[in-house]
DNA sequence: CAGCTAAATAGTTATGATTACTAAAAAAAA
DNA sequence: TTTTTTTTAGTAATCATAACTATTTAGCTG
């Protein structure tokens, strides 16, 4: 859902208030970043808002675009999908369950619900701390790689669970 | 939700069945890297259970576990927390949302929902394509870390609100 | 149960995203 | 303006993960 062109404006400039209002500097670099990142819907990497505020900003180093996606990222401002930064965490429970994260040490604990609401009052978490944030993916295949799609990749765990209970 | 030994040594004993019989070698080293996934809750990360492979396999090497990750994890054996070997991906659209992503080409689109139960019944999912898992995290803050907590960084996102809405 | 052959491993190097570092530049305050 | 402090550009470093290759091994075959 993209944000038209006033209401990118309108919190291009309230970004740059609350800047300097609490100490940060509104610079050129970081409006543009956070521009970028306003007027589309499409989920980019850095790599590729660096591409795109580079055209504006030949000069911009990748390391700026790092270090401002971290800051407005802490601020709030943004989000990513997706845990990056984090090592992979394996986990060989094959029951349907969710995990909590502190997102301070990485401690991760399974979270089972029964009924589908159950999850969404939080009450299973409470013992193991509070939470900020719930983050939910949907993975799969779209329907343009379903098209051209052949692969199918013999999946294991069912064959296993077979044998096992026998 | 730890498993007995019993039940541990029944699936590594499966998965070795299941091995030969679809033309993977159940070798010592994927029989210990799956086991020790097998015997614990916590979710570790790759070096992890490097190190405790090593115990038992003094000379087995970071890359064999690396790989037989990606295997059982292909195989369905084990799942992954959180979305390493993709970049992060940022969006500031700061209304409550979920993501479809393709695992395939790596299209991530948004998904609203209004009422809570509606992202299960994966209504607004079907025009983008095929879901295979549902992925939910909920991060926080630990038991643990919240009492030796001081830190209050201040949060701009409702700061901007106000200012944007005057 | 010894030999065969494709698959897997150990050890190492490479990759690719992200972060750290430092001198120079620039924003906000005085 | 001038000053002070933060931020940036450019580059080097880091860190998790993947690729490469000679050697080893699992599981088949006779």
């Amino acid at each position: 859902m993209k944000i038209g062109t006033n209401e990118v404006e309108r919190r291009v400039q309230a970004f740059s208030e609350v800047c300097r209002r609490y100490g940060a500097k509104a610079t050129h670099q970081r409006r543009e970043i956070y521009r970028e990142l306003l007027r589309t819907d499409e989920h980019p990497a850095a790599e590729t808002i660096y591409a795109r505020v580079r055209k504006r900003i030949p000069a911009i180093s990748l390391d700026t675009v790092y270090r401002t996606l971290r800051l407005l990222e802490k601020k709030g401002l943004i989000s990513r999908a997706g845990f990056l930064n984090e090592k992979a965490r394996f986990d060989a429970n094959t029951l349907p369950h969710h995990h909590f994260v502190c997102t301070r040490c990485g401690f991760m604990g399974d979270i089972y619900h029964k009924e589908r609401d159950e999850f969404l009052a939080l009450r299973d978490v409470s013992a193991m701390g509070t939470v900020n944030s719930v983050h939910i993916e949907l993975r799969g295949i779209c329907k343009s790689c379903q098209k051209n799609s052949r692969l199918k990749d013999n999946y294991f765990f069912a064959i296993l669970i077979v044998i096992s209970t026998i």
